[in-house]
DNA sequence: ATTTCTGCAAACACTTTGCAACTGC
DNA sequence: GCAGTTGCAAAGTGTTTGCAGAAAT
């Protein structure tokens, strides 16, 4: 891989690109590899991480470092938020929802020139509404 | 450790949150870690681990997990966002910004209660914007 | 032929855990 | 003596990398 862009559309980036652009949430790399693995048993994880890193370098999809540990990745190049689930940890996107923020280019008081900003929220998605009694799950330090 | 709660001041608790006290920026684990040692050398990088849990369960110290791998802490129990050096990864505190966001309790359309949200600044701090001609490193997906 | 890509295994970075020894009431 | 804590080493998780071989042009 000299650069990073893909040359060409294998059948296991096609595969994977596919997984997520169905997925109804943002799954993670070890999520599409079972997807995708279902059709095509001999793929790794290893091109799976690989085909991501492509994708996003090239800007097709979206890496989401959200809370939790592992990334999560999005085909939906508009802007939107996601909510995070602190019960399961699925991942949705935020619809209708807009805010106001610092321009990218202004600077703040430290002298940081601001250029993005990430914006996540947590809740309880509605399946897990249902059933939440539970002791509280580690990793809701937001 | 029967439950999350620090029963004793260890010498070892207390350089680490005063490692974390005195830092201008909010410092990993490894970075207290290298801190501290300097004090103690036989201090083990298990130790700071399992103290800074306990602190943030306790609620002295909050747990940060921002853009990057690794977790950065907090002693400011008083809400603010932060800023994050796409450049070095240097965070620091923003001050003086509050925005008007969904309250807690609140439904989106998906159905999903709103809990709390994170928000993060991605820019680049004072010292990098010096020497700005540079690769852009990786991990800047925000 | 040359470049891109794959599968596999090993390496990696960060964090957590098991355990025997030690500390302070 | 006992619960809390430590250092060390090992294990765990998520991700990246080295490499030889395969695929596409």
């Amino acid at each position: 891989m000299t650069d990073k862009i893909p040359r060409r559309i294998t059948p296991q980036r096609q595969l994977i690109l596919e997984a997520l652009r169905k997925a109804d949430y943002h799954p993670t790399a070890l999520e599409l590899f079972e997807i995708a693995r279902r059709r095509l048993p001999r793929l790794s994880l290893a091109t799976v991480y690989r085909n991501l890193e492509l994708l996003v370098a090239n800007g097709t999809v979206r890496r989401l470092e959200l809370g939790g540990t592992q990334a999560r990745f999005d085909w939906d190049p508009a802007p939107h938020y996601h909510v995070r689930c602190v019960d399961c940890g699925r991942v949705d996107d935020l619809h209708g929802l807009l805010i106001e923020l610092p321009a990218r280019g202004s600077e703040t008081a430290d002298g940081y020139e601001l250029l993005s900003h990430r914006l996540e929220f947590a809740g309880v998605c509605p399946k897990c509404r249902g059933h939440r009694e539970q002791s509280r799950p580690r990793g809701c330090s937001i």
